[in-house]
DNA sequence: CGGAGCTTTCAAAGCGTTTTGAAGATGCAG
DNA sequence: CTGCATCTTCAAAACGCTTTGAAAGCTCCG
């Protein structure tokens, strides 16, 4: 069933019958009222490949997604994923996912962009030299990272937490509670949101005038084993911190097996704050939930983003219009911080 | 930069240039050359929305993610897709997201059909009473389930797993060592997958004449706290069991968690066998693996499920034609298993 | 009744490819 | 030099829609 069969069993010019569908005010309302009986019952959607040669819009948005060297796919690029997607669905656009090794992460974007897959794109994990940006600047896409870029946070639209605050008020929190070694599982370092994360740490110390011990900081992939390992490997030690700062639920459930088993009560005996995405298969929610946290959903940032990427973005039309979101994080009382025990 | 152009740079025709970039024979050597070079130079690539119309083939592979009611967004399917995603790469097909509230999904298959957005589909998670196999018939796009439909296994292809057969194994060797009261962690048992696991784990005990006990057996979501909870209360119960099989790494870390709080020592007081996807920010690996597990990669079934869907369904384009592969689990000896305590 | 001013409808041109059917070169035998 | 087969190349149609510019059908007033 396409466009010309329709028109044709209505009796009824393909022009008429576009605009009838497509709310166009030039069609009497009964026209419009049989036409689009008729679409129902037929069961006629206009094709979109031809829509979107016509219409010079793809109505998709596109994302990369860079597997990390050990091929780690990171379960928050899901999360911010579905957000986005009911937005997309919301607003009639296509979610188009590319999965590439992170090499060539560039030559996509060039294809993207002559092909003229999508309408705008989704930047996601902005990485200490990032470039991506002035790719796409100069390609023409409409574009939006998910996290800022150091040093081009005027360049560039974004949507992304207040990393840095976060961690400085949660650090400060463990320092009120009579914490001075406080252990620090942090992600990948590479990664701008993690550079970001470990200054607030560190400047909550220097604040405080605590010293800051790099032997108790820790940057790795956010899995739960390497969790475990480095709390461990810190508990051990001579000097063991009192509580315990990550980077993510999958670091504090490493954390915390590493403290169970070494007979340490969490909450008592050792404390643990953990910045909260909100990952749905790892809940940390309830009134008082299980980890004392700094939440920040990454699944609304998904749909913040999408947001602002079609309506401010590809809807405006204006390439060099720019716009940005920070959110900030809750810090959250759970079942896994006390005062620090006195030695 | 589009092929007119192209066309008039090079003094040819559009035919020419078309037929050069796209390898067919009645293009001269130096043409094709002098062709493939320019467009090089120009970056020109084909636009996909014209081409697609022009060949009726979108090279477009749809994927329907439901959020399941409580909001629970699957992290396997995240797996899967990322494999799906590089075999998707490797032919030029693009991969098309659509999340979708749970109650709708059949709307958007309608109106994926009818707008001929995609060249297939691949459908996640199917259930007790699946019926999506049979709208997709009925509109005629090639599929291809992850997971069989019971009672409709010949009617579709698909690629799935051995589920009875992997926990019938795993039980068995936990009753080989010992253990009678076996507590078993299912995922939702709304899901077919699920209900399979279930008569794999009561086929074994039956066949060992071991009592079936439904107080043993749990079925929920599989997230951490989930499994963590029922543990706890089989652990307090009157007659706790002395093992674990459970159905996901997630509900394995819940369950550790739950015996360690309760002071056993897992591999020796408690042992738990789990379901291990390879789930890549929940690694298990290594050659002593932290859980005993039954072990089958999901990423592989992505794989998997894109090439056959791709190469079997959509090139062959016969509706008609049926494809499957079942793929067998290892049996994989980790730490966390031993012989059962002496009562 | 004629025509201005609306409303409603339409035929045809585009969007950028691929593909069809035909024509223009080229080569070689006669 | 002609004629025929073989390579190359081409102009134009097709894909299914949206959109442009024009025409047809009304209404209403002088």
């Amino acid at each position: 069933m396409n466009l010309k069969q329709l028109s044709k069993r209505l009796n009824l010019s393909q022009t008429t019958v576009s605009r009838a569908l497509n709310g166009y005010p030039e069609v009497s309302a009964k026209t419009r009222q049989r036409v689009i009986e008729m679409a129902r019952e037929l069961g006629y959607a206009p094709n979109q490949q031809a829509r979107r040669l016509a219409t010079g819009k793809t109505m998709a948005i596109g994302h990369v997604l860079p597997r990390s060297p050990n091929e780690m796919l990171n379960p928050i690029f899901m999360e911010f994923i579905a957000g986005a997607g009911l937005v997309y669905a919301k607003y009639g656009y296509d979610m188009m996912i590319s999965v590439v090794p992170n090499d060539n992460e560039e030559a996509i974007y060039q294809e993207i962009a002559a092909r003229k897959k999508v309408d705008g794109i989704i930047v996601h994990a902005p990485r200490k030299d990032e470039q991506r940006h002035k790719l796409l600047k100069k390609l023409g896409i409409p574009f939006l990272m998910h996290g800022r870029i150091t040093g081009a946070e005027d360049e560039t639209s974004w949507v992304d937490i207040n990393n840095r605050q976060a961690f400085e008020r949660a650090t400060r929190f463990l320092l009120d509670l009579g914490h001075r070694r406080i252990g620090f599982l942090n992600g990948n370092e590479e990664m701008d949101f993690a550079i970001r994360r470990r200054e607030g740490y560190v400047n909550a110390l220097q604040n405080a005038g605590c010293p800051v011990d790099p032997d108790l900081m820790h940057s790795s992939e956010m899995t739960e084993p390497l969790g475990t390992q480095f709390a461990i490997n810190l508990l051990r030690s001579s000097n063991p911190p009192t509580a315990f700062l990550t980077s993510s639920i999958t670091l504090a459930i490493g954390a915390e097996s590493a403290a169970t088993s070494h007979g340490l009560e969490v909450g008592k005996d050792i404390s643990i704050v953990t910045h909260d995405d909100v990952i749905s298969f790892l809940p940390n929610s309830g009134e008082y939930p299980h980890f004392t946290c700094i939440r920040s959903s990454v699944g609304e940032a998904g749909q913040r983003a999408a947001q602002l990427l079609i309506k401010d973005l590809i809807d405006q039309g204006d390439p060099d219009h720019r716009v940005t979101h920070l959110m900030e994080a809750d810090l959250i009382l759970g079942r896994s911080t006390g005062p620090a025990p006195q030695g």
